[in-house]
RNA sequence: GGCGGCAUGGCCAAGUGGUAAGGCAGGGGACUGCAAAUCCCUUACCCCCAGUUCGAAUCUGGGUGCCGCCUCCA
């Protein structure tokens, strides 16, 4: 069965055939570094991280690549505001970037290009481009010739004459408007204004524009080993509100030098919103991620990683306190499932509980062919099924559930020891694929947690409460024990076992 | 106005021709002095209308509603 994934280029589910057979070339639109991250970042960089971390776990060598845009009118804007400089705001957001991600458990990408050190790349781009005759200069600015790349639109699948309509009013009041062409056309370069950082360049001091950075830096991550610019990647991703006219601008930049496609399948995200309306900073409505993560009674990250995957990618999602509760709480199961081994592995008969590998993915052996990892893969495979990967989490961790409440009730498991421990390794690996992972905390015993014997002796004394039909003084007992952490449970008999929470 | 997408139980969300996964939240029962925990059971004809078909949530046409993009945007 073949890894199938929506292409927006063709509107359709198509099998991935990467170019080079067991290798991926992924490239991500990155953030502009001019605040800090907000919920619809989140969702947009866990999305890709998983889809590169499956990738990987289907036996593809992936080199993931991701920008900083760190030249850009809004992080001059906000360095003008704080009398600070551009690359120190860049530098300040671009560390928040990374803590941020860091949190959510999204891996670090194999490169992270920036504008600034792309410079040459993109001017040598625009030279390219002004020499085939798709870009002219014009008062220290340098225009891209839409008219004059015919596949125009094909990615967001529209006309120049159907955009003109919705653009009109709009373009009129744009100053660059009397310099292009076509209101089309767009800014491969911009001349600095007095005051600006700036970059020499053949057409004056300026600054590129958006588009260009990410056509540079696909062709320069990608180089084939001896050095040869790339023309053609695998995978290029980014968020729903870029197709148009970000990537569109990105094919036309790049393919006009190149003549061969950027990209063989684009993929993009859908976004997050807030009461029906998407979540963005022009609306003000956005949570950022260190807001949510940092709030009293906030999720774990990897509840709010569950959150985003939990819906299909391409889907918009609802942020609410609702959903967030929710969340929480399948958080709070699938997180059990996962630490089950290290709380009941002993009690089962493991012996490597104590090894420094126990609980690594890496070390877990197991059956490939089971029917969980079929499964897993099945719903993987059709366009990164993540909602359908989860339901055999969720089993698997359900199962456990079981078998845990069972060997602490009854002191013994409904299943083998062998069979658990596989549906344990199993949930742990794929959960993982997911990038959802629960560390043991460390014993934190507390202080004024009772010894064993001292517990063996106030349900002692609870005990003769009850039979003394005393239940004032024996419910004080039991909720003390709970208070220091220690669940009480009587069962049929008259018999009382206790746990630690 | 143009282009695109979505509409499944209280909430979220899979399923894309054979009579509805999963999560969250509920309900009932067993057990219990009570509670907790545990165990068992349990909650949908899939926006509307018409059509195709032996059979449609699933295909076709129409309608309604919501959203995104067309301006910076993940």
């Amino acid at each position: 069965m073949p890894l199938k994934l929506y292409n927006t280029l063709t509107r359709h589910k198509e099998s991935f055939e990467p170019l080079e057979p067991g290798k991926v070339r992924m490239y991500c639109c990155g953030v502009t570094v001019y605040d800090y991250c907000h919920l619809g970042h989140a969702r947009s960089y866990i999305v890709w991280d998983t889809v590169r971390r499956y990738l990987q776990w289907r036996g593809y060598d992936v080199r993931y690549v991701q920008n900083f845009t760190d030249i850009d009118d809004k992080i001059l804007n906000r360095a003008r505001q704080e009398g600070s400089t551009m690359q120190e705001v860049a530098e300040r957001y671009t560390q928040s970037y990374f803590e941020d991600m860091a949190r959510l458990n999204i891996l670090e990408a194999d490169a992270y290009p920036r504008a600034t050190h792309t410079l040459d790349g993109i001017k040598r781009l625009i030279h390219e481009l002004e020499q085939k005759g798709y870009a002219y200069p014009a008062e220290g600015d340098v225009y891209y010739t839409v008219r004059n790349f015919p596949e125009y639109g094909r990615l967001s699948g529209r006309r120049l004459e159907d955009m003109k309509a919705g653009a009109s009013g709009r373009v009129e009041a744009d100053p660059e408007a009397q310099k292009k062409q076509d209101p089309s056309d767009f800014a491969l370069w911009k001349a600095a204004k007095p005051g600006e950082p700036a970059w020499e360049s053949p057409w004056g001091e300026g600054r590129p524009g958006w588009h260009i950075e990410c056509s540079a830096m696909v062709r320069e991550a990608f180089r084939t080993p001896d050095g040869t610019l790339a023309d053609t990647i695998d995978i290029h991703v980014g968020g729903a509100d870029l197709v148009f006219p970000h990537h569109e601008n990105e094919i036309a930049q790049s393919e006009a030098v190149t003549g061969k496609p950027l990209a063989q399948y684009w993929l993009h995200n859908g976004m997050v919103n807030v009461g029906g309306e998407k979540m963005s900073k022009s609306l003000g409505n956005f949570t950022t991620i260190r807001q949510l993560l940092d709030a009293p009674d906030a999720p774990d990250p990897m509840a709010l990683r569950l959150f985003v995957l939990q819906a299909q990618y391409r889907k918009p999602i609802d942020f609410t306190e609702e959903a967030i509760a929710s969340a929480k709480n399948s958080w709070e199961t699938l997180q059990d499932g996962l630490l089950f081994g290290y709380q009941y592995g002993k009690q089962l008969g493991w012996t490597d509980t104590d090894d420094s590998s126990f609980g690594n993915p890496e070390y877990m052996r197991i059956p490939s062919e089971s029917e969980a990892i079929q499964r897993f893969q099945e719903s993987m495979d059709d366009d990164f099924n993540t909602p359908g990967a989860i339901a055999i989490l969720f089993e698997l961790a359900k199962a456990l559930q079981k078998e845990g409440n069972l060997l602490i009730h009854q002191g013994e498991a409904s299943t083998d020891a062998q069979t658990i421990r596989e549906q344990w390794q199993t949930l742990v690996c794929l959960a993982q694929v997911l990038g959802l992972e629960a560390k043991p905390s460390a014993e934190l015993q507390q202080a004024d947690s009772p010894t064993d014997a001292e517990i063996e002796d106030m349900i002692q004394q609870r005990q003769e409460a009850r039979k003394a039909k005393n239940f004032a003084e024996s419910d004080r007992i039991r909720d003390e024990l709970k208070a220091k952490g220690i669940i009480l449970v009587d069962q049929p008999g008259g018999i009382t076992t206790w746990h630690r929470s």
